[in-house]
DNA sequence: GCATACTCTACAATACTGATACAAACCTTG
DNA sequence: CAAGGTTTGTATCAGTATTGTAGAGTATGC
C-alpha cells in the first residue's frame, strides 16, 4: 500500500532510485533540489513525491542539464502545469520527438521500467491529456496498425499495450481512491481494443475528482438496466462502438442517465436523438471535463426542477 | 474456538509474528508501537488485532520505513474508513469468508475504492499469494463461470476484471521499478481469459525481485525468437495454453533459454522433452519464486551442461 | 520450581549528520 | 590551446541517532 503518508530515510531513497545518499545530501545543500522533512533530531525524511521528484532529476539529468539548473527547470514547470517547454536542449522544436525517440527505444528492449521513466516525466512535464494525445496515443495506434502488417512488431504492441494498462490502471486508482465527486460509470464496450483509451478516460475523469467506476469488455448494452439498479451514478460513459442508437434511446429514456459517448462519431451519431441527454465528448482530450462539468451542472438543474421528489437514479 | 477476545502472552505474539519478545518491548516502550492489555501483575496480553498490527508493522518495515516513522503512518490509516474494521468479523474463524463478503459487496456496488481498500487491506495483513490463492482467484473464477450462464453477473466480472488488471498491474510496475535480479520475459498467450493470472505472476516475480517484462495477448510463439534477440533474458514464462510441444521444444533449442510453463498441466505436458530447460511452475503461488531460483541457480551454473539428471519441477 | 515475563541499563551495529577535501569534468578567458 | 576557475560526484571523519539484542535482577504463573 502506497501510503502518501510513509516517510523513507535517506538510505532508502538512495536505493529506490540508486542516487549516493551523500550526493542526495549535496544537492540538497548545493541547489536546494529536495527539502525532506526533519525528525526532531534533525534525520531527512523524503516523502513518495520527493522520491518522485528525484526519479525527475535523474531523468533530466541524462538528458545533459546541469543539475544547478534542475532546480528551476521543475520549480517553472510546477508553477505552469500545462504549456512550458520543459528543458531547452530536449525540445530544440518538438518536445515530443524526443519522447518518441525514448519510447521507441525502450519498447523495442522491452525495458518496462526505462519506458515508465520515460512517460511518468512526459506526463509531469506536460499534462496527462497532453503527452496522451502528443505521444502515447499517436504511438499506440501507429504500433496497432504495424503490428497487423508486421509480425515483428507484435511485440511491441503486445508490451505497450500491456504496460499501458498496467500504468493508466495504476493512476486511476489511485486518482479515484482521493476522487469525491459524482459518479460515473465508463463500461468498455468495445472490447480489447479499447481498453487503453477507456482506461485514459478513467484517469482523466477521476484525476478531476469524478468517482468513477470501470466496467469490462464482457458488459453490452442489454446489461446496463440491471446493473444501474444496483449501484447509482450521475452519468455513463460509453465508447461509440457497439451503440445501437434505438436501444441507446430507450436506455436513456428509462434511466433517466446523462449518457456521454466518446471516440469518432459515425454516421448515426450525427442524428442523435435531440430531445434525450445524449452528449458527445470532444475530441480534444483537455475539453473532457469542462465538457461533463457543464452538462451534469445543467442536468443537476433540471432535474431538481424537472422530476422533483424523484430520486436522481431510477427507480 | 479463536474468538475475537482472545489474548495472547507476549512469547505467542513473538512466535506467531517472527519478532523477538524483547523488540516487541522495544517498540511499545520506545515508540509506543502496541498497547497490549495487562495483566493486574503487569503482564502483556495481545488481541488479535494487536498481532495484526505488528505484522503490518513488518511489511511497512520491509518497504524501508523507519519503525519510529511506523505509528504515525498506521494511525493516519487508521483514520481512513476501511481499514481497521475488519477487526472482529476477520478472525472467527475463516478470515477469507470476511473478505469475501466485503469482496461481494463492492462489486455488486461497483464501487472500486472500496474494493481496492479491503484488497489492501488483505494482502497487507497475509501476503498476495495467499490472498489471490485464498480469495481473490476463487472469487474471480467463480465470477467467470456465473457470468457465462447468468447475464445479471456479466457486469461483476467485467468490473473485477478491470479492477484486478489495475491493481496488479499498479503493484507490477511498482516492483517492477525495484527490481534487480534477472530478466524475465512473461508472455501471456492465453488472451484476454489469461490477463489476470498473468499480472498475478509478474506481480509475484517482480515483487521477489526478478526483472520483469510482459507481453500480452498478441503474441505468439512464433514471434518470440524474433523478440529474444532483440532483448536479452534469462528466462521465459508461458502459460500452458496454446504451447504446441513440438515448437516450444525448437524454441527452447534456439533460444537456449530456460523455459516456465504456469496454469494446468494437460496431456502432451506430462510427456514434455525431458532434456530440455522446461519446468513447470508448481501452483502453489507461494512457492513458485522458490522454485524459479533453484532452476535458474543450477542452469546458471552448469548453463550448457547436460540437466537430464533432475526432474525436480518437471512432471 | 521452572518457564515465562517484567523493567532497566548497556552495548554493538548501522545509519545519519554536517563539514571538509579532492579529483575529474566542464566551463571561461586570455 | 593553455591557464585558471567552477561544477559536481564522491571520500572521509568525528560525532550523534536509531534500533535490535543481551544481561541482571526480580516477579508471576502453572
Amino acid at each position: 500500500m502506497a501510503d502518501e503518508t510513509a516517510l523513507f530515510p535517506i538510505g532508502t531513497v538512495s536505493e529506490q532510485t540508486g542516487v549516493n545518499t551523500v550526493t542526495l545530501r549535496a544537492w540538497e545543500r548545493r541547489h536546494g533540489l529536495l527539502k525532506p522533512h526533519r525528525t526532531p533530531k534533525g534525520h531527512r525524511l523524503y516523502s513518495q513525491q520527493d522520491v518522485e521528484r528525484v526519479k525527475q532529476v535523474l531523468t533530466l539529468l541524462e538528458q545533459g542539464i546541469p543539475v544547478s539548473r534542475i532546480r528551476d527547470v521543475l520549480d517553472s514547470n510546477k508553477s505552469r502545469p500545462m504549456l512550458l517547454q520543459p528543458a531547452r536542449d530536449i525540445q530544440t522544436d518538438n518536445p515530443w520527438r524526443h519522447y518518441r525517440a525514448l519510447f521507441q527505444r525502450w519498447i523495442r528492449q522491452l525495458d518496462a521500467r526505462s519506458l515508465e521513466h520515460a512517460f511518468n516525466e512526459a506526463v509531469s512535464l506536460y499534462s496527462l491529456e497532453l503527452a496522451s494525445q502528443k505521444l502515447v496515443l499517436p504511438f499506440y495506434r501507429q504500433l496497432w496498425e504495424q503490428q497487423e502488417l508486421l509480425p515483428s512488431t507484435a511485440a511491441d504492441y503486445a508490451f505497450l499495450h500491456e504496460f499501458l494498462c498496467a500504468k493508466l490502471g495504476s493512476r486511476y486508482l489511485q486518482h479515484n481512491s482521493r476522487a469525491n465527486g459524482k459518479r460515473l460509470l465508463i463500461v468498455n464496450t468495445a472490447g480489447h481494443d479499447g481498453q487503453v483509451e477507456t482506461l485514459l478516460l478513467a484517469n482523466i475523469l477521476s484525476h478531476h475528482g469524478y468517482q468513477v467506476s470501470l466496467l469490462g469488455a464482457q458488459t453490452t448494452l442489454d446489461h446496463l438496466p440491471l446493473i444501474l439498479e444496483r449501484a447509482s451514478f450521475d452519468a455513463l460513459v460509453l465508447p461509440n462502438s457497439a451503440c445501437i442508437p434505438s436501444a441507446l434511446s430507450i436506455l436513456v429514456e428509462i434511466s433517466r442517465l446523462t449518457v456521454f459517448l466518446f471516440g469518432l462519431q459515425n454516421e448515426w451519431t450525427a442524428e442523435a436523438p435531440e430531445n434525450l441527454p445524449i452528449y458527445w465528448l470532444p475530441e480534444e482530450l483537455g475539453e473532457i471535463c469542462a465538457a461533463i462539468d457543464q452538462e451534469l451542472a445543467k442536468a443537476g438543474v433540471e432535474t431538481c426542477a424537472d422530476k422533483a421528489g424523484f430520486p436522481s437514479t431510477i427507480q
